[in-house]
DNA sequence: GTGGTCTAGACCACC
DNA sequence: GTGGTCTAGACCACG
């Protein structure tokens, strides 16, 4: 599980790795039941303090992604790779409703929006091809 | 000039002034070498602190946006409002780019996202539609 | 708002202000709208870690009992009060069947329960009557 | 003896051991003067940490339901049912007496208070009769 | 070894 | 003034 940290992000640390444990849930880079880095490893691995680690840990376990196995550490939850899918799945579409919307406040009609998608996902394309070549 | 603060939205009161102000140039509701409301008047039709709308007014000037009109007040700037319609496109064109290279990471297609924006273009027709109703 | 630790207690500290707050709001000793004493404040009252009685009003406010405010305090969320009363009766009800599943397995029947509660209800009343006096 | 180990539970597993095992000798499933299974043997039988079956013997010798027989094992004290069986009727009363103090303090009456305790056997009473049927 | 809690003290943005 | 985040370091129970 690989988790990147960005110390100049807007977004806190801890949820920057509950974020990235999200993701890596939802692709199953972990597997349900599988052991996620103990605190102080992941803290050490991340140049990070525990107690930020362990922070994080605890919203995720709150969200019913991590459960505790006692003694033993933290374990991906039965069913939280579906349930991950599932929430970042609706959350993508909440904010592409949102752009959408307010690019129709920005006076741009429907046939506007569709060549503006086309254009990004050139871009994306041609970025993606850049990456493999 | 309508402006309408959420107090218990994630963004900051400041921030919520200064992104309406921008619109609201950008749309032209409020034309080039017009005078915005003082701070007094802002903050008291707001309900809000005027140091925070002080706060909005600086980030406006310091963008661009406001110039300080000596002994009269703040007007919007000559060139602001295509500025702001420029600012605001490609504030959408980044959101819009990061929505749907997330999505990518979600494994979809390039043909799965156009029947997401499909969709999510219908859901805002038909919301308009029952608005308008 | 009165709240009361007991540092020598099995539950955590914070665990102890959460629990006590939300009788507080059940009990409208604090209603809906109405700010909490600030994170410092409470610390200071109860000679407790600011970061301790901040990670109880983190608690709270996810599960919805109370509302930040931004840069004014942390307010008891509407609807909060009914919500914290409904909580609150189930969970008795919940102990309680609990208590009484136990009782059965100590093969007592319906009529020695019956009993038993009578008596202990004699217990509580003689004891409030105590205070009263 | 049938001890059942639930690893998610909130109860430590030395704990549940403990309480088991006091519930089998209040029961007189294992009665006094009878072996109790060895330390590696039930934490086999569980698929435990022998560590905690052990910590588990070492309480119930403390509180006296077990006793050191040398060079055999561990046996069921002499007059350790009575007294497991009076402890668990005080420890079934000091919670009832709690539960229903606290719905007082939710300011049910008496009479409130019975009514829930009928529809609490009602409800165990239906859930027994599932059981069986 | 594991997670969980608590303290102390610092820094930040917001109002 | 407010809450929010982070660090550092300590102590505890559990397995």
């Amino acid at each position: 599980m690989f988790i990147h940290i960005d110390p100049s992000s807007e977004l806190a640390i801890y949820d920057q790795i509950v974020r990235q444990v999200k993701f890596a849930v939802a692709d199953e880079a972990v597997q349900a039941g599988e052991l996620v880095p103990s605190v102080r490893e992941l803290a050490r691995e991340l140049t990070v303090n525990p107690n930020t680690v362990s922070r994080a840990y605890r919203q995720l376990q709150a969200d019913g992604v991590l459960e505790s196995v006692r003694g033993t550490g933290l374990a991906v939850a039965q069913g939280a790779p579906e349930q991950c899918r599932a929430v970042r799945m609706t959350l993508i579409r909440n904010r592409l409703r949102q752009v959408l919307l307010e690019a129709k406040h920005s006076r741009l009609n429907g046939e506007n929006l569709r060549e503006l998608v086309e254009q990004e996902l050139a871009v994306i394309e041609h970025e993606k091809g850049e990456k493999q070549a």
